[in-house]
DNA sequence: CCAAAAGTGTTGGTAGTACACCCATGA
DNA sequence: TCATGGGTGTACTACCAACACTTTTGG
């Protein structure tokens, strides 16, 4: 009955990464094609004929930036009909978190170039992909109150106050570092290692502390309440 | 680069309704065209060029049912490349809920009948219907949870017991009568009017309640948690 | 010895949970 | 008078929030 649909599919991520000195970062790419050629914008692209949602994000980010992400979820679906100036784009955004070591840079094809920004310094940037980031935020804060969250975006080993900043960054207010602990420790999702943090600075040096995976991801499924 | 893309845009819709009596339905349309002519699906379809996600999903319904719904959400987008037997659909499904008063049906255009269905007793589903739904009951189910509820599904004036029911519905589980109204009180989003339930069967008749919509609609924002 | 970060316990308030009896109505 | 559903209060417990001093290290 009505004329053939004329509307693209496109994917785009939101990725966090987070490192104790800079705080919550972006990761973005410089478009080098018009529309918005020079801008930065989020990573991203038309999804393929015969691939799922979730491959074409990891294919584009892979392409675009060489990231490769531990873990992925999708966010909203964006379909505005003006969203692109050149014609009608519904896009998938999903999010996704990285850790340190995985934040090793390579841009390509698409992409000019690929950079990480602090969350509270983002450059102008293409599209709704402003809009975007704002509800992964969101998400992000909102994830935070019921389920555990850090596994994705911190190392191996961490000290305990890397994981006390995690939370104060991403939830916007400082954490009493006494209560934290207390409540963090008694999930049992996070365990002391018996290696000592290397010194960076003045300071006594804290132990490391590391995830037990079969807990964390327990109470994962399971979505306790936070609370913090 | 990529040849051209050839992928449809649909939005399907979870419109949920609740009486006391029956409990929680879904409204189902059955379908007139293959493929799964004669099954029952969601009501939905293709998205036009010109038109926004919300607004389809608007139509379709008033097209396909003749319901007018109280309350949509964005839900989440199917894309799994086979999830269509004729061509590539991504679909983006989005929730609903209607008051009783909008019950009503017109079937049309589209659809041979359209019918409410017992969220207990749903018949086989086209497509991945069936999986889109249990996300939408896992998401109704967590929302009741952080957002106050009920405003959107019953009537004008409501017996308390109602409410109580609705919520021991959606979770799943039995409620404490006492420490349920104490805990909705004391938000202050219910309040009492002087009128009395009229009577159906046996029993003492209660008052009727509404909703403060000022009230609801802060909490509705601002997000609190209930914990019942 | 000073600055910087890590480590650690107690107390009070609040909110959730468990629980049982009486009341108003229709049949 | 019986069956059905509506209405209400208390006591216990558990969790959250507030809060400050000591320890280890480097400079």
């Amino acid at each position: 009955m009505p004329a053939i649909q004329n509307i693209k599919v496109s994917v785009d991520a939101v990725v966090f990464g987070y490192q104790s000195a800079t705080g919550l970062s972006i990761l973005l790419i410089k478009r080098n094609v018009p529309p918005f050629k020079d801008s930065w914008a989020l990573p991203g692209g038309l999804v393929k004929d015969d691939e799922s949602l979730e491959d074409a994000v990891a294919r584009e980010l892979l392409e675009e930036t060489g990231v490769s992400i531990n873990y992925l979820e999708q966010l909203y679906s964006f379909g505005k009909p003006d969203r692109d100036p050149r014609n009608r784009v519904v896009s998938i955004a999903y999010y996704g978190l990285v850790r340190p070591d995985n934040f090793s840079l390579q841009a390509n094809t698409d992409a000019k170039d690929a950079a990480w920004f602090a969350i509270k310094e983002l450059p102008e940037l293409a599209f709704d992909h402003a809009l975007i980031i704002q509800q992964a935020v969101k998400r992000l804060k909102a994830k935070i109150t019921y389920e555990p969250i850090g596994f994705e975006l911190l190392g191996e080993k961490f000290a305990f106050s890397a994981l006390e900043k995690l939370y104060a960054t991403v939830l916007d207010r400082p954490i009493d570092r006494r209560n934290f602990k207390k409540k963090i420790m008694q999930y049992g999702f996070v365990e002391e290692t018996n290696e000592k943090q290397a010194l960076e600075g003045a300071g006594r040096p804290g132990n490391l502390y590391q995830f037990n995976e079969q807990k964390y991801f327990e109470y994962k499924q399971n979505g306790i309440n936070f609370e913090l």
